[in-house]
DNA sequence: ATGCCCTTGCCTCAAGGA
């Protein structure tokens, strides 16, 4: 019994879904965790995931935010945000979003962007974390998967070039504790864990070629339980989804489970 | 310090992204 799980922000997807469809049957993962789906819940271009045999769970609020959990198993519970409501929270942005499969707990989050460390969106981003880590500990004991775009660099090592982003969110001292207090429940980044060395940016700004010029940032992330961490047997960047014709500035990480 | 690129919305510019 194996499993393939994957996490992709597709920045729209309404502009994406015939890349996400096509990789979707190209890499045909069990799981597929999205963020940044910039639609509304019932707007979402289901159909021809569908017909590949996905359950879609999605929550969005129009042109901001979104997130969504596909699964070839039928979910046997859905969970909305940080706090894990049974229903949406009008007052909450759709951020997260959890589904229960025999395995466990599967989440997808767009964690804050932040903006800047002199912004009201900073202190967002970090209480967002905070809230998350609160939750997230009754799951960890049930098995959890939590995956998507933490638009944090778990370090240096995560980074291009640490000097470029001085001053910067994704880098700075509380954005990595509030990550560390994510681990500290007893998750693993299994990208780091099987890849020590190996940058692993999942991320390339549109602008400045940075793409072509190497300039990225590990920010999508998934996490893991101890349970479901120890069957992890291989986890990759496709970087091929980031090289197509009008690509997601993100790439897909994929994680295969024994 | 800003635009560089890309997406959305009621839209020919602004906001947001990271």
């Amino acid at each position: 019994m194996t499993m393939r799980l994957a996490t992709w922000n597709v920045n729209s997807i309404r502009a994406r879904i015939e890349l996400v469809v096509a990789w979707a049957e190209r890499v045909a993962p069990d799981v597929l965790l999205l963020q940044e789906t910039k639609v509304a819940t019932d707007q979402f271009p289901a159909d021809s995931l569908v017909s590949l045999g996905y359950h879609v769970t999605h929550w969005g609020t129009g042109a901001w935010n979104g997130v969504a959990v596909l699964t070839r198993e039928a979910p046997r519970e859905v969970r909305y945000g940080t706090g894990f409501a049974r229903a949406p929270l009008a007052t909450e942005e759709p951020r997260a979003l959890a589904v229960r499969l025999e395995a466990g707990w599967f989440m997808s989050v767009y964690v804050p962007n932040g903006r800047a460390l002199d912004d009201p969106h900073y202190v967002y981003k970090l209480t967002w974390l905070a809230e998350l880590r609160a939750h997230l500990a009754d799951l960890v004991a049930d098995g959890v998967v939590v995956g998507g775009d933490f638009n944090v660099a778990p370090s240096d090592h995560d980074v291009w070039d640490p000097s470029a982003l001085e001053g910067a969110t994704h880098v700075s001292l509380p954005e990595r504790r509030a990550l560390d207090a994510l681990l500290g429940l007893g998750l693993t980044d299994v990208y780091r864990a099987l890849h020590p060395d190996d940058p692993g940016f999942t991320w390339w700004d549109y602008r400045q070629g940075a793409f072509r010029r190497g300039m990225g940032m590990r920010i999508d992330l998934v996490l893991a339980s101890e349970d479901i961490a120890r069957n992890v047997v291989a986890v990759d960047v496709d970087i091929e989804a980031r090289r197509a014709p009008r690509p997601s500035d993100h790439a897909p990480l994929v994680v295969d489970l024994a």
